[in-house]
DNA sequence: AATGAATGAGTCTTCATTCAT
DNA sequence: GATGAATGAAGACTCATTCAT
């Protein structure tokens, strides 16, 4: 594989884009902990080890940071959804896997989920925006459940909202609480939050004990 | 001029108490326009027609005033929808009762609402903990319907959390959408996010039609 | 003379007010010595003895503060100036003497004089609109000498422009190089500036031993 | 490969002299437009297309590269102010054509006088000491006058600053209102300020008329 | 008891200057 | 030699809180 002749075009860009990355690797650690209005600019340089100048060249202010690591955080996040099911699988297998990824992310990165689900609240208007228009995606991908429920015509138009909704809730209240040390294991009471408005209670529980580890086949 | 004997011993608790009603009036409606960071003291005086000092006699600081508000919200609340159905009647009705109860609130104090349970999350570690100690009651009110349910032993430990986070969620999406002209129409999807888990799709479709207003009856 | 019956009225508007003249009367000392985008906000608190909040309760910022100052300087220069001629006196004489105010002018208050004259220009837009609206008033006022004059029909248009500029620069000229001790022995000089044009040589040079300090006709 | 001996000792200078060139070509147009302190060296290094490096081995920061456009510019001035009459002319005649170069000067190059004139005085003692040293300069080539005057015993010590400040005055005014259209125009009225105190109104006017473009003669 | 004028610590942000590449 | 990424000191301004009246 020949390397691109010329000298080192990389380095400038790469280490620009390797500051940003460091600022939005540490970014949400500090607003997960201090919330959006009480993170302060220093903090978030401190933390990220660059100067406030950089801080400035580099994003549009405080707000422009968040709004940055917020997309990053949920283009990740997303990536990692879709990505863990295997294609052909039916929806039902493909919902199970996307969510223990889920509960995995959870675990591994807390601070970015928290960014996502908690403190965009707190981000202004146009954070907000965005928010919204990631969870219409989420409930529309959800929606696709609806043709694998018996009562589909019954299920109110809100529903996935609903079920984003708890499912935000419950994640959060781990969250907070600090007690998710083993994330995967909750995948049994997530799949009855987010699987059985669709599949039902019996199918559902078929559903948990294929694809949760094996400790808490046995609850 | 003799000032008559004990003329004004209560009117300056009273005057206090009329002041501190004053305030927890009108705050709600500010913090739930600004968020808790974004409110300033000044805001909230000025909306309460009362000068700073007597702000800070009243209060324990900006923080002190939110958790005050909070609290006098959610007493309201709970008052609320407790009083509202008949004592003798059944789980589920009593449930109808107080979600339509609870609707109509929204209806007619959404800054209440939104304070309850949104700015709530933005206030601080006390305001978390006592927001927590709030749901985890409405999830053990909740929790009474179990033996109602055919699936009991079925349903995971967290359901309630999930139901609560849906329901909020749900209002939440209202409120910050501004189309909640008629809550109390709300009420058969409400039921659908509550009630179902327990009383299952058709008990649950029957309720809602016992106590949705006409209007909603033949949709 | 009975005083106003009621408590105390004076002290709130009277502190107020007082703050405002200590930070007015300080002010442009300040903006003289630093120019308006060299001066701080602190520099002029220190100066007034006052605290920053207070300065911003006081002023709209660092601009508001120099336009009130302009203003005032400005507006107790004009009253000073007209009120020092004889009203009856023939038009020579009330400029004579107008300009002798001047000097004890820009004697007393250096740097009042130096803001309204050369720091105005540095003070964007808003600065520069209110300075020429008061250049072009001078302008006017010094037009009324043109009916005093032989050659009435052949001065430019745009004289008074010149004279007001000429007059500007001689007396910045002086503030910068701090020779200005004896400011009123200036008057021969500054009557052969303003006056000179539409009085000739001898009659200004009449004028000027008339108005002068004995000190200087010797000379 | 050998390199041809002495190939770049020129080019080396020749260039770092280039550099030094375009930026004092594009400098006075940013100093212009944004005053100097509200002048970035971004804003210069952009003009000039350099890097900010480049800028500080060439100059002695924002405050050198000011000094060294003022310099360079009214070098040029002077230059072309004097090298406009002809030399064994009568006084009067290589006054007005030096006066009708500044005009064309001030048309074709406001930027330059407008640093020259206005800007001059905001940019620390160092420039305003130069300034003088300038306007010292002009009124020492102006007092030559002198001998042409009929009243040249009676006129004041500082009556050529008074003229340079007229002028000046003028000049800045036009600028600043934008209004300089037709700048060689303006010579009858400039001849007005400049010349008259030494040669009289009607010599004066006989100059203008000499001097001034054809469409000026006929009004 | 009630007021609100006064305070100043703390925030975000800009920009002249340096220095590694 | 030239570049521009990185720095951080310094500035304008806000706002929770205090305290003299």
């Amino acid at each position: 594989m020949p390397v691109p002749v010329g000298r080192d075009r990389l380095p400038r860009e790469v280490v620009a884009e390797h500051q940003r990355a460091r600022v939005l690797d540490a970014a949400p650690e500090v607003f997960a902990e201090h919330g959006f209005e009480g993170t302060t600019v220093d903090q978030i340089v401190s933390a990220a080890g660059i100067g406030v100048g950089s801080f400035y060249s580099l994003f549009d202010g405080k707000l422009g940071c968040f709004l940055a690591a917020y997309d990053r955080v949920v283009a990740a996040g997303r990536e990692r959804l879709l990505a863990a099911p295997t294609p052909g699988d039916p929806w039902p297998d493909r919902l199970a896997v996307s969510l223990r990824a889920l509960l995995e992310l959870v675990e591994e990165q807390p601070a970015a989920v928290r960014i996502a689900l908690v403190e965009v609240h707190t981000a202004g208007p146009e954070a907000l925006a965005r928010h919204e228009r990631n969870i219409e995606e989420g409930a529309r991908l959800l929606r696709g459940g609806r043709r694998y429920s018996a009562l589909a015509g019954e299920l109110p138009a809100t529903l996935e909202f609903a079920i984003v909704g708890g499912l935000t809730w419950y994640l959060q209240q781990r969250l907070a609480s600090g007690t998710l040390t083993d994330a995967p294991s909750l995948l049994p009471e997530v799949l009855e939050i987010v699987a059985e408005p669709y599949l039902g209670a019996a199918e559902t529980s078929r559903l948990a004990s294929r694809y949760a580890p094996a400790a808490n086949r046995e609850s």
